[in-house]
RNA sequence: GCGAAAGUGGCGGAAUUGGCAGACGCGCCAGACUUAGGAUCUGGUCCCGCAAGGGGUGGGGGUUCGAGUCCCCCCUUUCGCACCA
């Protein structure tokens, strides 16, 4: 073997061989078990960045471990191949986007099969080709057929700079989650919706599944969701006779309620204009309330502005009339655009009302509160449950029991019910973009809206389209793809024209990878029974509420057409922290980013895996330093260095001989060697099972090199015998191949095997074997260190005490003082209190 | 404002259940080998102190024989949500 370590033959070297063996092909085997090992598909943006590195590092040390520990393993990889950046790429040059798309996916593939990772590439998938994208559509005439697909006109965030519109979920602190400096501005479009909403309960009944979730993704999740238990009570607009709908969820603080708010752009506002006895005033008023409302904020914390509308609303409870006021701070969105205003419990209002010098009036004392201090003045708002006082008759009952009782009265009196408000709204799906999948739709004058049939499907991206980032949909500009029959009819009709959000595109493809060429069905149901539920996904956190909360819908919409048998997809969900450079976060704006490419040219994709993987814990934020990769690089130097000296003389020696000796016969080099590398294979075993603290393996087998070569003399003056000599550097070549596959292979047939490591099994450590002998005991006098024994590993806790008592520098320290107790603990110290 | 996570040497980090703080690596210092070193190897490296010893995990208090770890208060940073009635 080469004596210098040389990454660029061996990297490709084992490459060429996995692949020439389809080492990493997998294929359903119910005689087996099964492990699915998913990490979230790339964008083909060009090149790879570290963050991909680091997410197929950490994928990939699980996935060969899973292996050697005998698993039939699905690791798969494709790419989320629709998208915006690919199409604007596409105007700038006045090309086509799926050139660059293709081009990139060669490119990162290539980049991607450096880094040496165990996919099986058979089964890679890509969601802009039409035997992908042909299902989405499918996904979504089935949720059509099903009332869960419908289209509506409605506001919408419109980024200025995608030209297109976006989900909710895509707008951060009112920007564009890929413009993060673009305020979303609001239009009116006729809009398709996907009815996440139908499953807004069974997204948070179904959260008791993912226990193996990240805490953070769950609470991330139930917030977005943001179910709320309350009540609608009808209130009366005095003059006009006519209902308005609040709701809320302290119906027991009703009786403090003196005002009734309305957003500005409630539809009853039309009416009170049109009722108005000062029209011009108020009018002013709402442009002046809109301008500064929630909706248009920019400012964080945003001063409440209010008009009064002039008008009353009558509480149907105690029939008290309150003035009815638009309040910038209510939202449309939510609820019924309209509240009830009770300020002496709750904090908006009473900013509110305290500005306006509207009437507050407590309804809500603590519980123990004596009677002759029920009226004490208020302050500030008291949020929390209590006591009801001056509430009719509900006074003196607690908060709950109110809630209760009052919204059955409201029910069978007619003017109010219970109910459950989402924050969670319907999917808005609609892009006004041309790279993406088309909406099977059909526009019929006389059918009006018309699903194209399954039959028909796929409608394919027409190849002929004039980009240009205007703002509306580039298919409309086709005449021929626009121009069709009525399927029903058969008269001229036109198509729809915008394409899917690609989130629909990640929200199943998981399942895809299963049976990727399937053409009769979306997936294989047998063969998505074998490997689901996906065991281990592995991706960034940014997703916690976008794909990670639309694949969940999805798989819960396939469960209830039948093409699965469960709802929740992912047992278990691994977020991986940042790879930060300079204090920023890698981008190309920031100047700060380091080229995996570059990386593998200098020290080898072993070299950048160990040192990704080594900087930090997977799930922490990574600071990359240069200086840090050339340790990594020189570790993996050390380690081949040490294997390559002793390859020729060891290649004929049984290792495993000397291991199951039970200890008694090994020379004390030996025994130090073999607990060392026992000790390292216990710690990372133990790891992998459930910690992930890759980076503390990495330093396990450090030590275990370091070891090896303080031992490197007992080996060539023969006091290690070839065979226990064999058994650490197998252990270490083992455990490395997690992390460093490549050079790993190489050492391994060095030491002449002939299989590669994943076809080897994962060893048993020998817990005897990485025991220690002697235990030192730090012995500690008043809590302060004084001195440290040896003491054989079975002594008992008298003997321990004995030898601690009989130690010089105790009995210096304990001079003159009387003990009082002393504390030993089985394998850790000894505690001694002296007075 | 609410919620969560975090704060440990010059740096990245370790300490899994309350038990020797700083593993491992980087950097730095010294030495060896060398024509040379940004290769390799060896030793050193939390702070104060010649030493004995003392101090030390954001700050302050507490529980305990013993606290980086548990409890209370405060500060800082990051992330998420942010008028959700």
């Amino acid at each position: 073997m080469d004596p210098i370590y040389n990454p660029q033959a061996i990297e490709p070297k084992w490459q060429k061989r996995w692949a020439d063996l389809k080492l990493f092909e997998t294929e359903a085997d119910p005689a087996r078990k099964k492990y699915y090992v998913l990490e979230m598909l790339p964008y083909p943006s060009g090149d790879i960045h570290m963050g991909h590195v680091r997410n197929y590092s950490i994928g990939d040390a699980l996935a060969r471990y899973m292996w050697m520990k005998g698993f039939n393993i699905l690791h798969p990889i494709g790419w989320d191949a629709f998208g915006l950046p690919a199409e604007n790429a596409a105007i700038k040059s006045q090309r086509h986007p799926s050139e660059f798309t293709f081009s990139y996916i060669d490119r990162m593939r290539a980049q991607l099969q450096r880094l040496g990772v165990s996919y099986d590439w058979r089964r890679e998938i890509a969601s802009c080709v039409p035997e992908y994208y042909r299902w989405n559509q499918w996904f979504f005439l089935k949720m059509y057929e099903r009332g869960l697909a419908y289209r509506k006109k409605s506001r919408v965030n419109w980024c200025p700079k995608c030209e297109t519109v976006l989900a909710n979920e895509q707008v951060v602190n009112g920007c564009c989650w890929r413009h993060e400096d673009t305020p979303v501005v609001e239009r009116d479009l006729e809009q398709w919706f996907l009815r996440i909403t139908a499953y807004a309960n069974q997204l948070l009944d179904d959260m008791k599944e993912m226990v193996r979730w990240p805490e953070r993704v769950v609470t991330m999740q139930q917030n977005w969701i943001g179910r709320s238990q309350g009540a609608f009570v009808d209130f009366t607009v005095a003059d006009l006779w006519k209902p308005l709908r609040i709701f809320t969820t302290r119906i027991d603080t009703i009786y403090g309620c003196t005002a009734v708010f309305l957003a500005p752009d409630h539809p009853l506002v039309d009416d009170l204009l049109a009722n108005s006895k000062e029209p011009t005033r108020l009018r002013d008023e709402i442009e002046r309330i809109k301008a500064s409302s929630v909706r248009a904020r920019v400012d964080v914390n945003l001063a409440k502005v209010g008009a009064n509308t002039g008008f009353m609303a009558r509480n149907p409870f105690n029939g008290e009339q309150v003035p009815i006021w638009l309040a910038n701070f209510v939202l449309m969105e939510y609820g019924t655009g309209a509240v009830m205003a009770v300020p002496a419990h709750d904090n908006r209002d009473f900013e509110f009302c305290t500005e306006y010098h509207l009437p507050i009036k407590n309804v809500i004392v603590p519980v123990g509160t004596p009677p002759d201090q029920e009226a004490s003045e208020t302050l500030h708002a008291t949020e929390e449950y209590g006591r009801l006082v001056a509430s009719g008759p509900y006074t003196g009952l607690k908060s709950e029991e109110a809630i209760a009782r009052m919204t059955r009265d409201a029910e069978t009196r007619g003017f109010g019910k219970g109910t459950i408000q989402f924050r969670i709204k319907d999917w808005g799906i609609s892009r006004q973009r041309y790279w993406g999948t088309p909406i099977p739709m059909i526009y019929c004058d006389t059918d009006g809206i018309v699903p194209v049939p399954e039959s028909d499907l796929p409608v394919l991206l027409p190849p002929n389209v004039k980009l240009t980032g205007t703002g509306h949909s580039p298919l409309a500009d086709v005449p021929e793809f626009v121009t069709t029959k009525c399927p029903k009819c058969g008269k001229p009709a036109r198509r729809e024209t915008d394409t899917m959000d690609t989130f629909v595109d990640s929200s199943w493809y998981f399942y895809r990878y299963t049976d990727p060429k399937i053409s009769t069905a979306p997936i294989n149901k047998d063969v998505v029974k074998y490997w689901f539920p996906v065991d281990q996904y592995i991706g960034g956190i940014e997703h916690a509420i976008l794909h990670l909360i639309y694949m969940r819908f999805f798989t819960k919409f396939m469960r209830d057409i039948g093409l699965v048998d469960f709802s929740e997809p992912v047992a278990r969900l691994f977020t991986q922290g940042m790879v930060i450079k300079d204090g920023a976060k890698m981008s190309k704006s920031k100047g700060n980013v380091v080229d995996p490419t570059k990386m593998f040219d200098k020290y080898g994709a072993d070299t950048t895996r160990l040192y990704v993987l080594f900087a930090a814990p997977p799930e922490k934020d990574l600071d990359w330093n240069d200086a840090g990769v050339e340790g990594a690089s020189r570790f993996l130097g050390r380690v081949y260095r040490l294997v390559a000296k002793h390859a020729e003389n060891l290649k004929g020696v049984k290792a495993e001989a000397l291991a199951q000796g039970g200890g008694n016969s090994l020379t004390p080099e030996e025994r130090r060697l073999l607990r060392k590398a026992h000790q390292t294979l216990r710690h990372i075993t133990e790891d992998m099972e459930e910690r992930w603290h890759f980076n503390t393996d990495i330093s396990n087998a450090m030590e275990l090199v370091n070891e090896l070569t303080e031992l490197d003399a007992a080996v060539e003056a023969g006091k290690i015998r070839p065979a226990a000599h064999k058994t650490a550097l197998e252990f270490l070549v083992i455990t490395l191949s997690l992390f460093a596959p490549h050079v790993a292979d190489e050492l391994w047939e060095a030491l002449g095997h002939s299989q590669p490591l994943l076809k080897v099994s994962w060893p048993a450590f020998d817990a005897e074997l990485a025991a220690e002998d002697e235990i030192e005991y730090p012995v500690q006098i008043n809590g302060k260190l004084r001195a440290r024994i040896q003491v054989p590993a079975g002594a008992g806790e008298e003997e321990i005490r004995t030898r601690a008592q009989a130690e010089e520098k105790v009995i210096q320290h304990l001079n003159g003082l009387q003990v009082k107790k002393i504390i030993v603990v089985p394998g850790k110290l000894v505690s001694i209190v002296a007075k």
